[in-house]
DNA sequence: ATATCTTTACTATAACATTAGTAGACAAAC
DNA sequence: GTTTGTCTACTAATGTTATAGTAAAGATAT
């Protein structure tokens, strides 16, 4: 299965850090990466690693004594994953209802104001293009 | 406590379905709204109601028999809260980040985007006054 | 005034998420 | 070549969320 799977917090952490660190990681790297103080046992992220091989979030290949794992998608995928789940479930499925309420709710600078006109003008040629 | 508890997805359901409904609903009120085939038992959403009221989200007055829940937040605040959930977890913490990948990836109408510089364009003016 | 229905309060169970321990395999260091 | 350390695979314990059953109290209908 690619998926159907919604990621929990703690995998997200994994996942990220997966995605931070780039090709293909191990367990140990991502926890010194990601838990670097200890807070978190190298079997807790082994756990969760291969769980989310299982999930078919990762794939794993061993070298060696060791796994090494790759993340089967992009984080772009997941952004928009999680990004939707928040609108159908909070938003009640507008798009647009998030854009305003960001905008209106979140401090925004003045850059980013004109980043977003900038982003916003090309959006628009676009779509009148068509 | 005020709060500090994240909704899980079934409380966020039933405090929805409460501020939808508006005013103060028993149990079965907020049953018949959201599930009106059945899909969860009474006791379900009995239970879900009165822990989100331990939790501090709902408070509950009983009339005669009945126990009628009324949301102590509005649903505005809701929308920050995981909102900033998603963008702290997701997009690293940058508000900015969220609207950037809302306007490049999400379907918005050319009505949308004239909504949403118009929204800029008051924000604008917001910040430069100060 | 008894049977039926609705509601409450309490309890129980099941599913899922989180964390980590243990035993054994292998490599490296001495 | 034995000790030490790292890694895997497996298992276990704990915590949290979701769901609903049961008993008792009060209302309603006959």
């Amino acid at each position: 299965m690619i998926n159907g799977n919604k990621l929990t917090p703690a995998e997200w952490e994994i996942m990220d850090t997966v995605w931070i660190l780039g090709g293909s990681p191990s367990v140990r790297d991502v926890l010194e990466h990601a838990y670097p103080n200890g807070e978190k046992a190298y079997t807790t992220i082994q756990t969760l690693m291969n769980l989310l091989e299982k999930k078919g979030l990762l794939t794993r290949k061993k070298i060696g004594l060791v796994n090494f794992y790759t993340p089967v998608t992009q984080r772009e995928d997941m952004l928009q994953r999680e990004t939707e789940h928040l609108i159908s479930r909070v938003f009640r499925g507008s798009a647009p209802a998030l854009a305003n309420f960001l905008i209106a709710e979140e401090d925004l600078s003045l850059d980013d104001i004109q980043h977003i006109k900038a982003l916003l003008k090309e959006k628009e040629a676009q779509l009148k293009e068509k």
